[in-house]
RNA sequence: GGCCCGCUAGCUCAAUCGGUAGAGCAGGGGUCUCUUAAACCCUUGGUUACAGGUUCGAGUCCUGUGCGGGUCACCA
């Protein structure tokens, strides 16, 4: 370990409590009260009249204020701080001097002692004992804080340079309460999805992460290799595939929630690893997909949120159902002007864009094109929006329309200018599916890398009969950047990927 | 990948036209038995991201590299 000078410091106060026979790294704690409920046992002897409770509280040192034969400090646990009031007379003169020669801010540490109200109305912790729990050597940046009348708090030199924020999440969880909570926030939504998901007879499953063949995405893959076997394997970059076959298995309802990885570029919404959350329903399509999802989420956001309303870059979003739903066509015509069915060609579609002033690569497919489009009109979808029926195209996937060959029944969910998920009537032909894999195959060879190979073993499970069915996938980091209001997908995850740092 | 911006003490930030690298907090030494951004006195701490160049002299100007942020492209 290389020490700096604030470490070598705290390093020679290891030594120091070692010398005094006090372990710096004691093996257990005796708490006995959170700080919350230290608190809430002051508060009720103070009601009913009885003694003042005697407690063992335990925490991170966050303030300290040293007077000589007298200290304050407050201490914070997962939840709350509590106020520490040590005094040299109740802890012995050797005790107090050894605690004020090592104790730090950052230092883990427990006290035992009496609650008390000190002079100013806060209530404390008078401690008999102040034992260390875990001395801290790096010395964690925990700004001093300025709470007014209101409660509100204004923090000072607080650790906010956001590379360091990620690189050392837990220095971050550390000292900035607020992105504790944010965490929080997406494990609670995630529980209830997973509750409302159970709760409708939603089998949870779990699929390979690690597979032969990847598909169910447009998306380039990680690619890896299992050396025993000999084997080329790529990162999945959907569960789709794995979770219809399931279907033909018999049951009727099925989700995960799981990793997803895809080999793109990375940006304020796409983390090259993210989490997804599908699920399939047998003897339903689209539009009950709709319903489902709908409500679903609402569910989801009152369990989290409290509220259907929520507020997302400064956007009041409401997420009572029903939702907007729109056609892509109208909705690309809206933002754009342009009705794409009239440019049924790459190039005519393309030379209309470039008129309007939009760009468009010249080795972009008519599809790629139409997905360019949506790109200008997504800023605008704030309310949440099902945009539905999607080109054949870019939707391999997909059921078409009974009465137009060239769309499919699908749509794309958009919430807060997002995209959220995707939908489709499951296509379940497997003649149709082979024909749409071939076709894959071609746009593959002419290019484009995210087109998706040929799955023989997903085609035999569609032809032993595949339920009609409708299928759902749910972006779940971008759902929690919709319910904690931020706009960074790297603000939403613990340890976002980034790049490796030269030592 | 293109373009723009940033990187100075543990943290948050200064540093004028290119002229001795500073402050607050944290740390160390003191005073102080009801403080709460405690206060007061003294004080340690720097490869200015890295490598090179221009210059008598570079945190500052130039070139390159790294990392991050933004944006465009890409990416359902």
């Amino acid at each position: 370990m290389e020490l700096n000078d604030l470490e070598r410091q705290r390093a020679e106060k290891v030594t120091r409590l070692q010398e005094a026979n006090v372990a710096p790294y004691p093996h257990r704690s005796h708490r006995t009260h959170t700080t919350a409920q230290a608190i809430a046992a002051f508060e009720a002897s103070v009601a009913d009249g009885s003694p003042a409770p005697q407690v063992t509280v335990a925490g991170r040192v966050v303030s300290m204020r040293n007077m000589g034969k007298l200290m304050f400090a407050h201490i914070e646990d997962a939840a709350d701080r509590l106020q520490l009031f040590i005094r040299s007379n109740d802890l012995g003169e050797d005790a107090f001097n050894l605690l004020k020669r090592t104790v730090d801010l950052g230092d883990f540490v427990e006290a035992t002692g009496t609650m008390v109200r000190t002079r100013t109305g806060e209530i404390s912790v008078q401690a008999e004992t102040v034992t260390m729990l875990a001395k801290a050597i790096t010395p964690l940046p925990i700004p001093k804080e300025l709470e007014d009348e209101q409660g509100n708090i204004t923090r000072f030199s607080a650790f906010s340079d956001i590379e360091e924020r990620y690189r050392q999440r837990y220095a971050d969880l550390a000292v900035n309460r607020e992105v504790r909570e944010i965490f929080r926030v997406r494990s609670r939504m995630i529980t209830a999805l997973r509750s409302w998901l159970d709760s409708h007879d939603y089998l949870e499953v779990e699929t390979p992460i690690l597979q032969p063949i990847y598909g169910g995405a447009a998306a380039r893959p990680f690619t890896t290799f299992h050396n025993q076997l000999k084997q080329n394997l790529y990162l999945r970059i959907s569960f789709e595939l794995y979770l219809k076959r399931l279907l033909v298995g018999m049951y009727e309802r099925v989700y995960e929630i799981g990793r997803d990885f895809r080999n793109e570029g990375v940006s304020y919404k796409h983390n090259p690893e993210f989490t997804q959350l599908e699920l399939y329903c047998a003897y339903t399509d689209l539009y009950g997909i709709m319903e489902t999802v709908e409500q679903m989420l609402a569910h989801v956001a009152e369990a989290t949120l409290g509220s259907r309303q929520l507020s997302f870059a400064g956007q009041d979003i409401d997420l009572t159902p029903p939702w907007r739903r729109a056609t892509l066509r109208d909705v690309i015509q809206q933002a754009t002007g342009i009705d794409y069915v009239a440019y049924p060609d790459a190039d005519r579609l393309r030379t209309e864009m470039r008129q309007r002033g939009y760009a468009a690569a010249s080795d972009a497919s008519w599809g790629h094109l139409v997905d360019t489009l949506l790109g200008e009109a997504e800023p605008h979808l704030i309310q949440p929006t099902f945009v539905h029926d999607y080109p054949v195209e870019i939707s391999p996937l997909a059921k078409h329309k009974p009465d137009d060959p060239t769309h499919v029944e699908r749509f794309e969910l958009f919430v807060g200018g997002m995209e959220m998920g995707n939908a489709f009537t499951e296509l379940n032909d497997p003649f149709e599916q082979e024909r749409r894999f071939v076709q894959q195959g071609r746009a593959y060879e002419a290019g484009d890398q995210e087109a998706q190979p040929m799955d023989e073993d997903y085609l035999q499970a569609m032809m032993y009969g595949m339920p009609p069915n409708g299928g759902f996938g749910l972006g779940i980091d971008r759902l929690a950047m919709l319910f904690t209001d931020h706009r960074s997908i790297r603000d939403v995850l613990l340890y976002p990927h980034l790049r490796s740092r030269d030592q």
